[in-house]
RNA sequence: GCCGGGAUGGCGGAAUCGGUAGACGCAGCGGAUUCAAAAUCCGCCGCCGCAAGGUGUAAGGGUUCGAGUCCCUUUCCCGGCACCA
């Protein structure tokens, strides 16, 4: 689920050739340090990403250096990611999300936590019934073969992943748990049945999804696509609306983004529920139309009232009106995406019936509106144009009587154009016995005269629904229910558990293949024996991905859908995905752990306790205009640009043929734009390492990424020029190094303590970085050492050999360790060839030395009237005084103050001073 | 439409609490090395200006000694909207 579906990107690579090839390594090497060893010419000083990788994950697969258990003398660090949907093979969204939280993993491991990251497959959905309608292969047979490219490539990129863990919730040991639990939700009430409305593709016979509607067509057959209303399962998610609500108050390690973002998903709201008495002499019978508002105050306001065009009042109100017949038809059209109701034209229609004014006894009329959908509360809305801009608009259109019953500055008389300041509280005017009131008053006023009536009644909504489940496809778990004529739904018992998903089956398009398939939905009735018929809907995938973060703690279970174990693992301690996720996938999860935590199966309530979300992957595009419109995507890699001097693209043009193409802009990578790159060619061309640097380096982890074919040799400029670096320390400077080490700030030259100060400034910016998440700086910080290295290689290797061996020696071990959770590899090699250690898995994370950061003077900067005009040099502890004599005092202050007085100097300790003059 | 983000050189990005804007890298330009190229090394590099200096963080306004950072308005781009995952 957290992944979008397959868009395998058939592309030639962009890369060039001679990335891995062996060119350069000796005379690079003996030109570097030829001060030093001129005639080194051995095999090792080339750096060969492909041998070090395959060197150091022999090493972790022969030691199982990731295989975890439950140990109560560390830490636990539950690292997780969200598992990829089996699509066919790894994309760079993949790569983003595994780097980041495998560098995370690793990082946690060096602070001596004990460290869990599994992976899975979240192997139901759509896309292997896509695949398998147009190439006729079985989904499952689709999904397991692309479940064992895409391990081999994950393990390729060498993340520190325990795969004894491994699940694919496709398999029945892992499904069996989910029709468990769901047959323990339903006998709780916590599941339910009752009819939805879904997208119906009447030439196809099937429900699509929302994707699957263009343009209110279907996809495939292009047929309009209708609205109908099928009995479904429901999760009551509703049920825990609050506790998810106020839950996220104990969230303080995820983005307050994402928690705003699930607050207003929830939508609680505090108003009250009306009932509008039917008008016996149009309607002809008793009743109530129920809605909810959070305006009761403008109640007295209420012009009219509207209802679904699926409301029983439509409903008998058109079997004798063949225009509101037509108009309801019309409403059913089209799909049921939000997205699509919110920005369609608002339509109306009269019923010709009337309900009665709760205080008032006024007759209104009843209208059926496009905008009012059944499934949402009691599928009625009343209206108060003068305060709603919705009801205002629609008034507007139809000329329905507008009321005003707010008063306002704003809003004196009932005018167009609408004004937001007309839905603002206010005291009350021609309302009454109300007038005067304010909304609060207003609202307790009207609610307890409602209530006196039994017309109604303080309540509190949210705008979250119930969590429908069924799906009318085939590639999901199935659901395990059966339906008998005497017993009604009937659970399947646990020893008949699981309902196996038949695997060999023909996948059309056509209606529900298990619908088609008798040796599947023929069975007994548990309760009373007599043939009864087996449920054929499968459920939701979100569904499989709402738990699979629990399972891995005790993946081998047979016995329990979860153990003992996971109450050591459980909470996630660091999830990591993208921020589509934000809303639906999380919020499940957090459910279902609710709901799990309320069957007895785990102590905790919170899956994730932080969060890290992730941005996209994007590159640029190009297209040709073709005939009629279309656009053709061109590949980057076929594209050759044309820059100005300044290096400003101007132009691009197709390789092949030379003729121009039009630039396109940057978007997500996809197949559609035919702007993806293919993980796979990158590493075999540059090795993991750096396809991992490039990812972690090209921006912080939260914001999207913009894909550069340079900015990739960049990174692996960077580790040759580590590799390279390593290889002189070990074969030159290591043995330089004395006999007894010193280190401190007082025994050191004073130009080996300035690198060292140096390299401690960036570690501890590293850290700091580190610990907010934003690796691209601490790849620069390990940029800057390694700068700050070869310098001191040039400048100090002759004139203090010890010194420098020293300095040289913690820093280019910081460095390693800094590198290590980003590139592992090549960490893995240099570590032990430079004499470090046998591992560099057991290092720890190094530590600042404040010694080495000491400053006996410091520089600030001199501002006149806030712009910098020079810098004065001060003692790190100089007094304020004198560091104002000092500065009015400097040549910058006197030339830019021009003769005046100062008439005001600030100083700020450590940065600057500002003189006012 | 509603909810949530974002915008800084030619490009990706940095600036930790309101205190040196552009770290680090890419691209570009100049030089060294090379028969030559690749690779590598050294230097320059926001914009205007010969310079002094001016100006500059999407646009406009405000607060402050001082604003990329805080407040208000606007524009554009992206994510989600319940059956894509």
């Amino acid at each position: 689920m957290p992944f979008f579906c397959p868009r395998p990107t058939e592309r030639r690579s962009s890369l060039p050739e001679h990335a891995c090839t062996a060119v350069a390594g000796f005379a690079v090497y003996s030109r570097v340090f030829n001060a030093f060893s001129p005639t080194r010419t051995l095999m090792q000083d080339k750096y060969q990403p492909a041998a070090v990788e395959t060197a150091a994950q022999q090493h972790w697969d022969s030691t199982d250096a990731f295989r975890v258990t439950e140990d109560a003398s560390k830490p636990k660090y539950y690292c997780l990611s969200m598992f990829p949907y089996p699509s066919g093979k790894l994309h760079m969204g993949h790569v983003r999300n595994y780097t980041i939280g495998d560098v995370l993993a690793r990082f946690h491991r060096m602070k001596g936590f004990n460290v869990l990251q599994p992976m899975g497959w979240d192997a139901f959905g759509m896309p292997a019934e896509n695949a398998a309608i147009q190439n006729n292969v079985p989904p499952a047979k689709w999904t397991y073969a692309n479940i064992e490219y895409m391990k081999a490539q994950l393990k390729r990129l060498g993340f520190a992943i325990d795969w004894s863990r491994e699940l694919a919730t496709c398999t029945p040991e892992y499904y069996r748990w989910e029709q468990w639990l769901f047959t323990r939700l339903f006998e709780k009430g916590l599941i339910y049945k009752r009819l939805g409305t879904v997208n119906w593709d009447p030439v196809d016979e099937t429900v699509l999804a929302n994707e699957q509607v263009i343009d209110g067509r279907g996809w495939r057959s292009g047929a309009l696509v209708e609205k109908r209303e099928i009995p479904m399962y429901y999760m009551k998610i509703t049920a825990y609306a609050d506790e998810l609500l106020s839950a996220l108050d104990d969230l303080p390690n995820w983005p307050e983004q994402v928690k705003l973002m699930q607050k207003n998903w929830i939508g609680r709201s505090e108003g009250v529920e009306i009932s509008f008495p039917y008008d016996l002499s149009s309607i002809g019978h008793e009743g109530a139309l129920k809605v909810f508002t959070t305006r009761a105050d403008t109640l007295m306001g209420a012009t009219y009232v509207a209802v679904a065009a699926e409301h029983p009042l439509a409903t008998q109100a058109a079997t004798s009106n063949p225009a509101l017949a037509e108009f309801i038809e019309e409403c059913k059209r089209g799909g049921v995406a939000e997205a699509d109701i919110a920005t369609m034209e608002k339509k109306g229609m009269p019923t010709g019936l009337k309900v009665r004014h709760p205080l008032s006894d006024e007759p209104l009329e009843v209208w059926v509106a496009n905008y009012v959908l059944m499934g949402y509360g009691e599928g009625a809305v009343m209206a108060v144009p003068a305060h709603d801009e919705r009801d205002f608009a629609f008034a507007t259109k139809y000329e329905l009587p507008i009321r005003m019953v707010v008063g306002s500055d704003a809003y004196t008389d009932t005018v167009a154009p609408w004004q937001d300041a007309y839905a603002e509280y206010g005291h009350l005017v021609n309302s009454g016995k109300y007038d005067g009131l304010d909304f609060q008053g207003a609202v307790d006023a009207i609610a307890a005269d409602l209530a006196a009536k039994g017309l109604g009644a303080k309540r509190v909504q949210y705008r979250l629904r119930d969590w429908g489940i069924s799906r009318q496809r085939y590639w999901g778990c199935p659901i395990p229910m059966i339906h008998c004529a005497d017993c009604g739904d009937v659970p399947v018992p646990d020893e008949q558990l699981p309902v196996v998903l038949p695997e060999n089956v023909e996948v059309t398009g056509r209606g529900s293949p298990l619908a088609k398939m008798p040796e599947f939905y023929e069975c007994a009735c548990p309760k009373c024996g007599k043939p009864a018929k087996r449920e054929t809907d499968t459920m939701d995938t979100f569904v499989e991905s709402s738990w699979y973060f629990l399972r891995y703690a005790c993946a081998d279970s047979t016995s329990a859908m979860v153990d003992e174990r996971v109450n050591y693992w459980a909470p996630v301690d660091q999830y990591i995905g993208g921020i589509e996720h934000a809303i639906l996938h999380l919020l499940y999860s957090r459910f279902f752990t609710r709901a799990m935590r309320d069957c007895g199966l785990v102590n905790v309530s919170e899956p994730f306790s932080a969060l890290l979300t992730q941005g996209m992957v994007v590159a640029e595009t190009y297209y040709r205009e073709l005939d009629g419109g279309k656009k053709q995507w061109i590949n980057p890699a076929d594209v050759v640009v044309e820059r100005d001097e300044r290096g400003r693209i101007v132009a691009a043009k197709l390789e092949s043929d030379g003729l121009p193409v039009v630039i396109g802009g940057t978007e997500k990578m996809s197949k559609s734009k035919n702007n993806g790159v293919d993980p796979q060619s990158l590493v075999d061309q540059y090795g993991a390492d750096t396809a991992r640097l490039f990812i972690i380096f090209a921006a912080p982890p939260d914001q999207q990424l913009e894909w550069s074919d340079s900015g990739v040799e960049g990174a692996s400029r960077f580790l040759r020029r580590v590799w390279n670096y390593g290889h002189a320390f070990a074969s030159e400077t290591r043995a330089a190094l004395p006999s007894e080490r010193k280190l401190a700030a007082n025994t050191l030259p004073a130009a080996a303590a300035d690198v060292r100060r140096e390299i401690h400034t960036h570690l501890k910016q590293a850290s700091y970085d580190f610990g907010k998440h934003q690796f691209n700086t601490v790849v620069s910080a390990a940029m800057k050492i390694l700068n700050a290295l070869e310098k001191a290689h040039k400048d100090l290797a002759g004139s203090e050999p010890a010194a420098h061996a020293e300095v040289a020696d913690e820093g280019f071990s910081i460095l390693l360790r800094l590198l290590s959770p980003i590139t592992p590899h090549i960490c893995h090699a240099l570590w032990k060839d430079c004499g470090f250690g046998a591992d560099i898995l057991v290092a720890q994370w190094p530590e600042v030395s404040e010694d080495a950061l000491k400053q006996d003077e410091i520089e600030l900067m001199v501002q006149v009237n806030g712009k910098l005009r020079g810098s004065i040099k001060v003692a790190a502890d100089a007094a304020k005084a004198d560091i104002e004599a000092l500065a009015l005092a400097s040549e910058a202050a006197q030339k830019f103050m021009e003769g005046r007085p100062a008439k005001k100097v600030v100083v700020v300790p450590g940065r600057l001073v500002n003189i006012v003059a």
